[in-house]
RNA sequence: GCGCCCUUCGUCUAUCGGUUAGGACGGCAGCCUUUCACGUUGCAAAGACGGGUUCGAUUCCCGUAGGGCGCGCCA
């Protein structure tokens, strides 16, 4: 018994893996290993003129960095062509299909004769029941499928519902093109069959093609699979997709120094809930998802949610595997390569070192590049306008006091800690009042970890070394 | 224009006829504090509108408005 589930995610290879797709695929991904299923892949380049190998392997780059796979090869449309013609010829042959001999022309004057008049814009069937013999000389025909004219085509959508559509406001597509290739609804319907697929999952995008496949299906004698529309992802102002949006393929969001778990979980909970959970791990995910839990409204896209659940899951990274990402994400951003240079092993080690009070920080990969950069500085560190202030504002006395104080203290975070507050109590002082100063000489900015473990980690020499840089700077 | 779909705080959402309409992000205020964060406490914030059905509607039905998608020899 063989009763189980098989998704697929179907792109076209027409750019890169944009962020709703992203979904489409993590949607059919979840459902696939929730019912330890299969998801397959299938690129549809049966348009020769858009399909490129680049979109290919970035559409594949894409799912891999999201950490979304797939069972077997994935399946060149284009290669199937030739059992795509077969079936055409399978329903030609039933009277279920005819050849039409319109010329693109005729065919786009129809349109617009229809649309001056404020007609349905639709194929008027003119071939539907011609004499093939008064076909025209020198025209290669198409062959269009021909579609019931009367009743209702119904389709009980998993997500949507029942979506009832009149046959007769859907005409009759064109499945075989004159040069031969088959067209889109042909070839998803042969190769979801073919392959077995038993969930299509897919955006509303499709619903209307979830109509004239269903013929499709229904004219061949197969079974329709479950189909699932999922509603589509807009920009933060509702408005479609623009470039300045979401319309980023997938490998932008990582240049953004997003963790793709932060992603799967930001892109699961947006559209599918269960319940009010808000973070899950991906297999928590996995368990819990059902295509029940997905809502039929379309959603914004939030930058702001998503820079703050992926802040959540930096600071829960453990440390070697966040200096792990950040390594393997820095030749992916520009500035990156250039730093990637200058990390030897003992720069990693301090880079680790770090690493906890750094994460804490830091809400993407970009902030801990730049939150890490004092690390790497070159003596004497160039200070911003706020830690120059700093400087100004009476910090070259508290430097000058503290000097002597850190240069006998043991040289770890916990020992230095009491040294500086003990002379903070000695001399009045306020805390802050020494911090800011170290903080402005010692790392060029005024924000950083805590100060005790940013002189832990830069070391006693490092350490000492930049403050009497500073002071030299009144 | 025709067809289909959608409509709860600013945003993502919970609710599957009876709730003070809940959570999260963001916002505001406080606490914590060596900066920034984190954490934490509290506050403000929503059922598009109009009709029904019902003892009772955010929830079911109809209409209006708004938005989206589709209408290719693209996918």
């Amino acid at each position: 018994m063989s009763s189980s589930v098989i998704t697929r995610f179907a792109p076209s290879p027409t750019g890169f893996l944009h962020i709703g797709g992203g979904r489409t695929a993590l949607f059919n991904w979840a459902y696939a290993k929730k019912t330890q299923g299969k998801m397959l892949l299938r690129i549809e380049d049966t348009d020769r003129e858009r399909s490129t190998p680049e979109a290919v392997s970035a559409i594949l780059d894409g799912l891999t960095w999201l950490g979304l796979d797939w069972d077997g090869e994935a399946v060149s449309q284009y290669g199937r062509a030739s059992r795509h013609r077969e079936v055409a010829e399978i329903l030609l042959a039933r009277g279920l299909a005819y050849r039409c001999y319109c010329t693109p022309e005729e065919l786009r004057q129809m349109r617009e004769k229809a649309e001056m008049e404020k007609r349905p814009v639709r194929y008027d069937g003119a071939w539907r029941d011609r004499d093939p013999a008064q076909a025209p000389q020198g025209v290669k025909p198409t062959i269009r499928f021909k579609a019931p004219q009367d009743g209702e085509t119904v389709i009980e959508d998993r997500v949507m519902g029942r979506v009832v559509f009149q046959n007769k406001d859907l005409d009759d597509l064109i499945i075989l093109r004159s040069d031969g290739n088959p067209t889109y609804n042909l070839s998803v319907v042969v190769d979801d069959h073919d392959m077995g697929v038993t969930h299509v999952i897919r955006g509303v995008d499709h619903l209307t093609n979830a109509a004239r496949q269903t013929q499709i299906y229904k004219a061949m004698g197969w079974s329709v699979p479950d189909m699932a529309h999922i509603p589509l992802i807009h920009g933060p102002d509702g408005a479609k997709l623009s470039k300045r949006h979401g319309a980023l393929g997938v490998e932008a969001y990582r240049a953004m120094g997003y963790l793709p778990e932060a992603m799967r979980n930001y892109l699961a909970r947006l559209g599918w809930s269960h319940g009010d959970d808000e973070i899950f791990s991906t297999e928590q995910m996995i368990e819990w998802f059902d295509l029940d839990g997905i809502g039929k409204s379309p959603s914004r896209f939030d930058f702001v949610k998503l820079e703050n659940l992926n802040g959540h899951y930096m600071r829960h990274t453990d440390d070697e595997q966040l200096v792990r990402a950040l390594l393997a994400f820095l030749p992916h951003v520009a500035g990156g390569p250039e730093m990637l240079a200058r990390i030897d092993a003992p720069m990693r080690a301090k880079l680790k070192r770090a690493m906890p009070g750094l994460k804490e920080r830091a809400k993407t990969l970009i902030d801990l590049m730049k939150s890490s950069q004092f690390l790497f500085a070159q003596r004497p560190l160039a200070l911003d306008d706020k830690a120059r202030q700093i400087i100004a504002d009476g910090g070259v006395a508290a430097l000058e006091a503290l000097l002597p104080v850190l240069s006998q203290a043991d040289w770890n975070a916990h020992s230095l800690e009491a040294a500086v507050k003990a002379h903070a109590e000695a001399t009045g002082a306020k805390l802050g009042k020494l911090a800011q100063p170290l903080r402005a000489v010692l790392t060029g900015t005024n924000t950083s970890p805590g100060i005790f473990d940013v002189l832990d980690v830069l070391g006693r020499d490092e350490s000492l070394s930049r403050i009497e840089d500073g002071l030299k700077l009144s």
